[in-house]
RNA sequence: GUGAGUGUAGUUCAAUUGGUUAGAGCUCUGGAUUGUGGUUCCAGCCGUUGGGGGUUCGAGUCCCCUCACUCACCCCA
């Protein structure tokens, strides 16, 4: 092969695409039941929003963005969805439009990481935003969704929620949990250690032991919420409680973009089929300050999820199924010449009607032909011959029961004879 | 970015301590069957052994470089 594929990029193709265009169908459809509206920003971004929304400290920023060669500005493939669509949305219009607060999207996002199960350079996120500030129906919904897309498609999963506070409470604790850290410096591994500077909420996240019993022995953000975010914290329990919606309270779940306040939220694969990138989905409560990029503030609360990820999660006897849907109604078999231009003509009545169908691009060897149906799980194969033709009718083969009859080539004909088949 | 492992037909895997012409199942194509698919039987196609360099009389096998994949760290979806 002449040219390798770009690390961490791959094509979709037969038969992955047949599902992933599926799956895609099913999400946006789901979303749309929820009075979601369908948005997707452009690629190519300002390297300044992410600069502005996710910090300029965070490794997404600092590493992982792929940047296009351009001879004036800094232009960068977008590395997440949520902060280009913010500054699109902050334009005070459609920010007080009572209509257009709630967005879904499915799109391609990059970044520059090593590759392994479950990540990829350049992927597919999906995920919803609902704009709007606290409101424990709003966030309610969010996390909803996020499960019944799983749901949906049979994904096992648990649900970890947790608060890390507002622009109130979150600065003191975080100054606090700083100071805290500084002192136990010593006992927290290497990677720690930064973090204490750079993000010290990841510290709680890590797998090391010597420093989870520095965290345990630490102050804890739940413990240290201001009056109203421990309100909302607890209104947002109750819905999931009243929603028989599972939850685990995990003071571990921090996120690692700097805009989330309040409510956060992971839906966590566990059917461990997704190695050590097990996080399907992760949300959360945010909040954009304005500046020149971002119109005007803007809160709201959404999520994103995986598509490849996802993929991996489902159950391959859920995903066969799914691709099943793709199978055609009927086959034209013809012989050339007059059965051709009669099957053409039948082609293009079935399709009119709404009934998926395909003509055959070579003629004769009939047994072929029907191998090939076969193949195509075509449900009914028609055959037009010299025979049929003669006497003004057409063959209609039931490929499940192998049963074939000759019938008029008339429309309500085979219309009814395929409704009875059914 | 760091570390470890892998790379052989379309695919899943073989190939003795380095030894002749790199094999097999599935898939695919053709035939048995020129107007009847799935089953069966027969036949056939398919490889620069990821790429490049080196050691050797001889390399799929050993060494170096490179590319890709996989897994983990990191980070996150």
């Amino acid at each position: 092969m002449a040219f390798e594929k770009i690390r961490g990029t791959y094509d979709l193709l037969p038969e992955d695409s047949l599902f992933f265009y599926k799956l895609k169908k099913d999400i946006e459809k789901i979303f749309e039941l929820s009075g979601f509206y369908y948005v997707e920003s452009a690629i190519l971004q300002p390297v300044e929003i992410f600069k502005r929304s996710i910090g300029s400290e965070s490794d997404i920023v600092k590493k992982e963005m792929f940047e296009v060669v351009s001879n004036s500005q800094s232009i960068v493939l977008k590395a997440e969805e949520t902060a280009p669509l913010m500054a699109g949305l902050s334009e005070k219009k459609i920010l007080e439009s009572s209509v257009f607060t709630k967005f879904f999207y499915f799109t391609k996002v990059f970044r520059h990481e090593r590759p392994q199960k479950g990540r990829f350079r350049e992927f597919y996120q999906y995920g919803c935003e609902s704009i709007g500030d606290f409101n424990k129906f709003m966030d309610g919904e969010v996390i909803e969704l996020g499960k019944r897309i799983l749901n949906h498609f049979k994904v096992s999963h648990s649900l970890h929620i947790n608060s890390i506070g507002c622009n109130v409470c979150r600065k003191p604790y975080l100054d606090n949990l700083k100071d805290y850290l500084r002192k136990e410096k010593d006992n927290l591994c290497d990677d720690c250690k930064r973090r204490v500077e750079t993000n010290p909420l990841r510290v709680f996240d890590c797998k090391n032991e010597k420093c989870k019993k520095v965290t345990s022995a630490g102050p804890k953000i739940l413990d240290n919420l201001c009056d109203d975010c421990k309100n909302d914290f607890e209104g947002l329990k109750d819905f999931l409680n009243i929603n028989g919606i599972d939850f685990i309270v995990d003071p571990n779940i921090v996120r690692g973009l700097d805009y989330y306040e309040k409510s956060v939220f992971e839906f966590v694969e566990t059917g461990g089929k997704l190695g050590s990138q097990s996080t399907l989905i992760g949300g959360g409560r945010y909040r954009y300050k304005k500046d020149e990029i971002f119109k005007n503030e803007i809160t709201g609360v959404g999520f994103a999820g995986g598509v490849e990820r996802l993929i991996l999660s489902i159950p391959e006897d859920v995903k066969k199924n799914f691709v099943d849907f793709s199978s055609l109604d009927i086959f034209i078999v013809h012989f050339g010449g007059e059965t051709f231009k009669k099957g053409v003509e039948l082609l293009k009545m079935l399709r009119e009607n709404g009934i998926k169908s395909e003509i055959s691009f070579s003629e004769g060897r009939i047994n072929k032909l029907l191998s090939l149906a076969s193949k195509k799980k075509a449900k009914y194969v028609i055959i037009i011959g010299e025979d049929e033709l003669s006497k003004g009718k057409i063959s209609l083969k039931d490929m499940k029961t192998s049963l074939q009859k000759e019938i008029s080539i008339n429309l309500e004909d085979l219309l009814k004879e395929i409704k009875n088949g059914d």
